[in-house]
RNA sequence: GCCUGAAUGGUGGAAUGGUAGACACGAGGGACUUAAAAUCCCUUGGCCAUAGCGGCUGUGUGGGUUCGAGUCCCACUUCAGGUACCA
């Protein structure tokens, strides 16, 4: 037989489906491995030859540990809502979930060619009835929770109720939107709507009025993770800054533990920065400006209390409440003006144009350690979001205090030692203080360090202020206004949101005639029919956000056909996190800060048992395109090769990579591709048609979309799979390029060579040679290191070296093959399968036994040391292996004739590492 | 601006501080063949030498530590990714 891979292939994995080999169960008397993969969104796409990257490598690393005697789960499911298929619907009147259950499909049948052993009985869908009841679920356990900082956990609703009738506000130390007071008697004394209102505050999943990123092109909010620059993450439309009520969920209370718990896992250090960057915590103080003639305070942020005897103005943002409530009446029109000015301005103007402006509010606050007053002004470049949303101005140590300062001629006032400021700001925190004191604070002579320290704890004592950390971290924008997402289960009573009972869950998705907002501007689920409890009560027409289905979906794969659980105790505890976790980087600050969230809020709770839900993370690389080009002389029909293309006036012109092989040009069917080269002419370099090329994004418009079906139709899944590793580390971004190929699959009928001789099975009982169980030995050693820190690039060389060895000796002996055949079974499934039952084998190579490295095999009789004088004269000595340094010391001063004495020079010092190198120093 | 990471042949990439360039592609030469494909063998960082041994040089740049540096330290250059009026 000469290897088949389409044969081999498609039979094993009928076999392995009929005979359910990947099903997974607990069991207790094995260890348990969880290997995720980020489950994809199925787009219209399909899968192109970038995706399975990371697939191809958690798939061996889980039947690597399977081989090793561990219980392995490795699930499969789809992120199935999203705005891509909503958009599609809205385009052509189809409904999302057709377009969407048909991409399930087509990536199932992509996915089922490259032969991965995930338990498909554990599939789910983020859209699927039975999976999203549990986000909504959690969505109610989040509404029914507040977050307790004494405890430091989330705790029920109904405690915090408790204490308000008993003590209202006294007492309580909660996560909120903003600080309340009031007495038992007052909470008691409250309406319900007013009750709930307040109760909104404090909630986990809670309406509020936020800022949010809104995207008129498309229809909706989105979450900070999902705009980059000013433009939506999906179709790069414009978005612009709006209050909206809105539902958001309190991410924020948990920015410590989710800062704290990156020391607890392993990740990749560039990853934990990404997420402390994004948590962004900063230690400051929050100081209280008393507004000259008037009893309001303005209540400021800053990290630089020391600088405070340096602040010559005030700015709020325009957003701030503080606005309205400090504007003098000659001011009024003024402010309002800047304020409209400001709202016209899209967040991506705002940036684009970094044009100081401002405008002055009439008022003056009093700064507290020197009495003097100060200017407050309203400019943008103050974000309401941040801290108070108000700061106190020092333009001698903040660029962006400056460029104010010296737009509208503000005073400036340098505060250390040895600043020049007359040309820009001085902005480092080091130095000594200057110009900073009062008869009870001198802080002139510190250390910036020092200062701060000291005026935090004067503003303490004299009750000017706190000191307060902030995070950049904000709560989630949960609501988006779309249809293909799951329903809240919420309704509105007399307009106070109401939970619907938990036993009527799932809340289904209703239909509608149109996926677009109704004509009065409501979701599109105000399109639909009955939209409201059985007592008439209006349902919440909003759904939620992308990543409310991706947040805990690692627990349900747990569990995944539970009704009465989100996942039930004992398969938590068995199956407790995921120990490997594969995807891209993309979802640093999205997906990987949310899953945090929702898993500690979880663990909270009692319903998981681990804090942390992914204990090691790897980032595989992108998959870059790698396109063609051809060169056509202008104005003609005739293609010039690269290499000649400079004598010609040319232009370049892509060309679909699948017509052209190792950069050459298939020039029949690239005549075939399109009607308008069917006459073209070709220049020719040594008899072929080279073509240009460029690193570009994987993409249909620059024809270098390369589909792994066609790869494995052609080479197989198994030269796919091993090809994709060989490629380079699975971190490494790279591009696709088809040249090479070639070589692993070549590498593959060699293997197989070592079994077949046309129809001549070679294996024999023999006991394989000394040198060929070297071979074998110095594969098992190599690979298994390789595995456990995912180099599988040079794990594929290493199967390439030991074969060719295997092939030299001639060697066809079992004792030989069979450990190669088991160590391959990761990488290449399917020829291992194959080969394993040629060796007479008649279970699965999925139950075999990972072989161990026999250290014996690798002893070397002698061992060949590089001998180098003074790094000079470089030569080779021979010593037993086992030769102790005084040994080696002696031979290698006996080779150079037994010298103490080297070209006149006294030996002075020998540096010996047995197995390394000797080198003897003289002079 | 700040934070990460990277820089090695024509290409993708190997190298616990110890003979740099494993493995593969590509290229060149050869064998087999009427021919092609497939397969196999040899050469392949650069320069010099070549009948043969070989010699010099070489991991972005400049310094340093070390008997010894692609690897460690300092400074710089370039590239990639993340992030940004976050006070």
């Amino acid at each position: 037989m000469e290897y088949n891979h389409k044969e081999i292939e498609s039979r094993w994995q009928q076999y392995w489906k009929e005979n359910k080999i990947y099903k997974t169960e607990i069991d207790s008397s094995k260890p348990k491995y969880y290997v995720l993969d980020m489950f994809p969104y199925p787009s219209g796409a399909g899968l192109h030859v970038g995706h399975p990257l990371g697939y191809i490598a958690s798939d061996i690393y889980s039947r690597y540990k399977r081989l090793n005697g561990f219980n392995v789960l490795h699930p499969m499911g789809y992120d199935s809502y999203g705005l891509p298929a909503e958009q599609y619907a809205i385009q052509t009147g189809q409904h999302p979930e057709k377009t969407t259950f048909e991409n399930i499909d087509r990536y199932r049948s992509q996915l089922d060619k490259i032969g991965f052993c995930y338990d498909w009985d554990r599939e789910i869908r983020t859209c699927d009835p039975s999976y999203y009841k549990w986000t909504q679920w959690a969505f109610m356990k989040m509404y029914g929770h507040y977050y307790d900082r004494t405890a430091d956990k989330a705790l029920p609703i109904g405690d915090l109720i408790a204490h308000f009738e008993k003590e209202g506000t006294s007492g309580v130390n909660a996560a909120c939107g903003k600080e309340m007071e009031f007495t038992a008697a007052e909470w008691n004394g409250m309406s319900p709507k007013e009750k709930s209102d307040t109760l909104m505050n404090y909630r986990i999943a809670f309406l509020a009025d936020t800022m949010v990123n809104w995207c008129p092109k498309l229809g909706t909010v989105l979450a900070n993770d999902e705009v980059s620059e000013g433009l939506s993450l999906r179709g790069g439309y414009p978005v612009e800054q709006k209050l909206m009520y809105q539902w958001c969920l309190r991410v924020s209370a948990y920015a410590q533990r989710l800062l704290d718990g990156l020391d607890t896992i392993d990740w990749t250090d560039s990853l934990k920065e990404t997420q402390r960057n994004w948590i962004g915590r900063s230690e400051g103080a929050e100081m209280r400006f008393p507004i000259a003639g008037s009893d309001i305070e303005l209540e400021i942020f800053t990290t630089r209390a020391d600088t405070v005897f340096g602040v010559t103005f005030m700015v709020l943002a325009p957003e701030s409440a503080y606005v309205d409530m400090i504007t003098t009446p000659e001011q009024r029109q003024a402010v309002e003006a800047y304020l409209d000015e400001v709202k016209h301005k899209t967040e991506r103007e705002r940036m684009i144009d970094k044009k100081v402006t401002g405008v002055f509010t009439g008022a003056y606050a009093v700064n507290p350690l020197t009495g003097k007053n100060i200017p407050v002004w309203v400019s943008d470049y103050v974000l309401a979001g941040y801290g108070t949303g108000a700061i106190m101005a020092v333009p001698a140590h903040d660029s962006r205090d400056y460029a104010f300062a010296r737009h509208f001629d503000l005073p400036i006032i340098p505060l250390i030692e040895g600043a020049d400021v007359s040309e820009e700001s001085f902005d480092a925190k080091s130095g000594k203080m200057i110009n900073s004191a009062s008869s009870e604070l001198d802080l002139n002579g510190m250390e910036v360090k020092e200062a701060i320290a000291a005026t935090k704890r004067f503003i303490e004592e004299k009750g000017i202020g706190k000191v307060k950390v902030n995070y950049r971290l904000r709560d989630a924008i949960f609501s988006r206004q779309r249809y293909w997402g799951e329903p809240f289960p919420v309704y509105y009573k007399d307009g106070i949101p109401t939970l619907l009972p938990e036993d009527s869950l799932p809340l289904e998705l209703p239909e509608v005639d149109k996926f677009l907002p109704t004509e009065t501007g409501e979701p599109p689920l105000g399109r639909a029919k009955n939209w409201q409890t059985a007592e008439g009560y209006p349902l919440e027409l909003n759904t939620m956000p992308g990543f409310a289905g991706s947040s805990a979906y690692y627990l349900r794969y747990m569990d995944p056909r539970n009704n009465d659980a989100l996942v039930s105790k004992e398969a938590d505890e068995y199956w407790q996190d995921v120990d490997l976790y594969i995807g891209g980087t993309e979802h640093a600050t999205g997906h990987l800060i949310y899953s945090r969230f929702w898993n500690k809020f979880l663990y909270d709770l009692g319903v998981v048992c681990r804090d942390e839900p992914f204990r090691k993370l790897v980032n595989q690389g992108m998959i870059q395109g790698r396109s063609n080009f051809v060169y056509r002389i202008k104005d003609t029909n005739t293609f010039v090769s690269a290499g000649l293309r400079k004598q010609y006036d040319t232009t370049p012109i892509h060309v679909d990579v699948n017509i052209v092989s190792n950069d050459v040009l298939d020039t029949e069917r690239f005549r075939a591709w399109r009607p308008e080269f069917k006459d073209a002419e070709f220049i020719l370099e040594d008899g072929k048609y080279v073509c240009g090329y460029a690193v570009e994004k994987m993409s249909k418009s620059m024809f270098n979309v390369v589909n792994p079906d066609d790869i494995v139709d052609r080479y197989g899944a198994d030269t796919l799979r091993l090809y994709e590793m060989f490629l380079g580390p699975i971190e490494a971004s790279k591009p696709w390029d088809t040249n090479g190929i070639d070589g692993v699959n070549r590498f593959l009928k060699k293997l197989w060579g070592l079994f077949y001789k046309g129809d001549n099975l070679l294996v024999s009982d023999e006991p394989a040679s000394k040198e060929a169980l070297k071979a074998v030995h110095k594969l098992i050693k190599k690979v298994t290191a390789d595995i456990e820190i995912f180099s599988y690039n040079t794990s594929v060389a290493a199967f390439m070296i030991c074969v060719n060895e295997l092939t030299q000796l001639k060697c066809h002996s079992r004792e030989a093959l069979e450990p190669v055949v088991v160590l391959i079974a990761p990488f290449a499934p399917h020829i291992a399968e194959e080969l394993w039952h040629a060796l007479g084998h008649d279970t699965t190579v999925c139950d075999a036994q990972w072989p161990v490295c026999n250290e014996e095999y690798l002893v070397e009789s002698t061992v060949n040391m590089a001998v180098s004088f003074n790094g000079k004269a470089r030569y080779n000595i021979q010593v037993a292996a086992d030769a102790s340094r005084e040994e080696i010391e002696k031979i290698a001063l006996a080779n150079e004739g037994a010298a103490k004495w080297i070209e006149g020079k006294q030996v002075r010092k020998i540096i010996v590492v047995p197995g390394k190198i000797v080198n003897i120093v003289v002079g």
